[in-house]
DNA sequence: GGCTGATCTCAGGCTGATCTCAGGCTGATC
DNA sequence: GATCAGCCTGAGATCAGCCTGAGATCAGCC
């Protein structure tokens, strides 16, 4: 359950992130709205916590602007009570609920569940490893913002590279699960397919999050999923 | 603020109109679809919050039969998560808004009030992507301010791509909700049909909207909603 | 029945995807 | 540094998926 929670006062930003990581949560936290915005439109998140009153871009702005680019990740918005904007206009901007300062770590945790809860349920999660994002609904892969077309078995062997990402896998496993499970050819398909994926998603990046573990198989970068 | 609510399920009607009425609202409650219709069309409400399920009448019928009678006033759908209706559907018979069951009620009000504030609309939602328009009540489609002539089975598809704009849609998916369920023909016949298409909305206007996701399916450009 | 337009089937052709193969490169080992 | 197993990669053959023109079939209408 990935989170990403847009918030510029450090010490309550701190302290919130704490504690959604500690109900288990995986939380990114950006400290004005123009990060917020970046980070929310790079990566793929299940809710977005969300001040209003922000450095460099309010929250109204980051919740327009993320409704306008067609992304509908939920969003939770943080309005102080006094504040000048009314909470009511949140709504009207693509927010899917509020909390006002001061709130209570319970309560924004029963919302955040809720929300994740009813949010586009029919669509499987992203799968992500840092700034590559494939997603198996639509079949798209991106690396940050950059769309990357793949063909079908390059998107298979991503997708279960994905899926057990941190993991070192064997050409046999691989051809196994992405083949065909009794695939007789060599094994050497396998590493013209990893060939091709470099070529796609790493080199063009500068990136090399594809791992050969001579001897024993490949193993995609495990951190930032 | 007049709000005419109809659910069957006696506890939660009488939660929701307490909840309501505590908001400020006037709120009439019917408990079957039949009466529920009878209301809207002889009383004026500034919005209709209505649920799918109902006896009688289903929520379905009763929004067409409101909409068939120029009577646009907003409405809201209430849907099961596991119900047999799509909340898309919602989207295409008239509603304004879906809620999917359980709700939150902050969430309630806070898209009644925004709802009732956008005003009543003039007419029911276009599909769009860019700038082709799709009329799913006058069956009109247009790329730009022209007209496309379409036949049936290629406006089923069309709106059907629409529907799932952006996303890759197979071949099987497409026969099985545009052509009846369990088509046994060859899956060519999507193949022929997305050529038709392509000559009737793409190749007149230089455009290549229909996208070949080869070994996946097609997509249908997911910008400019 | 005859006409018209919509729907569907089919086969041939095209293009991109897949796979094989051989030769080159690299890291491990002695 | 010589050797070797394992890995990488460019070239090209093969295969599968998709497109399309032609025509058969079907339904509605006069």
């Amino acid at each position: 359950m990935r989170v990403l929670l847009v918030e510029d006062e450090v010490l309550l930003a701190e302290t919130v992130r704490r504690g959604l990581v500690a109900e288990g949560m995986l939380v990114d936290v950006a400290h004005d709205g123009a990060a917020g915005l970046f980070a929310a439109q790079t990566q793929s998140y299940d809710v977005i916590v969300l001040d209003i009153m922000l450095p460099k871009r309010n929250g109204y702005d980051v919740c327009r602007d993320l409704r306008a680019e067609e992304i509908w990740t939920p969003i939770i918005m943080l309005t102080a009570k006094d504040g000048e904007y009314d909470e009511v206009d949140a709504f009207d901007l693509g927010a899917d609920d509020y909390l006002t300062k001061p709130f209570s770590f319970v309560v924004l945790v029963a919302r955040l569940r809720s929300l994740i809860r009813r949010g586009a349920p029919e669509r499987p999660a992203l799968l992500s490893a840092g700034d590559l994002t494939l997603d198996p609904a639509t079949r798209e892969v991106r690396r940050g913002a950059v769309p990357v077309a793949l063909t079908p078995r390059e998107f298979g062997l991503l997708q279960y590279l994905l899926r057990h990402r941190g993991d070192v896998v064997s050409k046999i496993e691989i051809l196994d699960n992405v083949w065909d499970l009794h695939y007789d050819g060599a094994d050497n398909v396998v590493e013209v397919y990893i060939g091709y994926l470099r070529r796609k998603i790493d080199l063009p990046f500068e990136r090399a999050s594809i791992e050969t573990v001579r001897g024993a198989g490949y193993r995609l970068a495990g951190n930032g999923g």
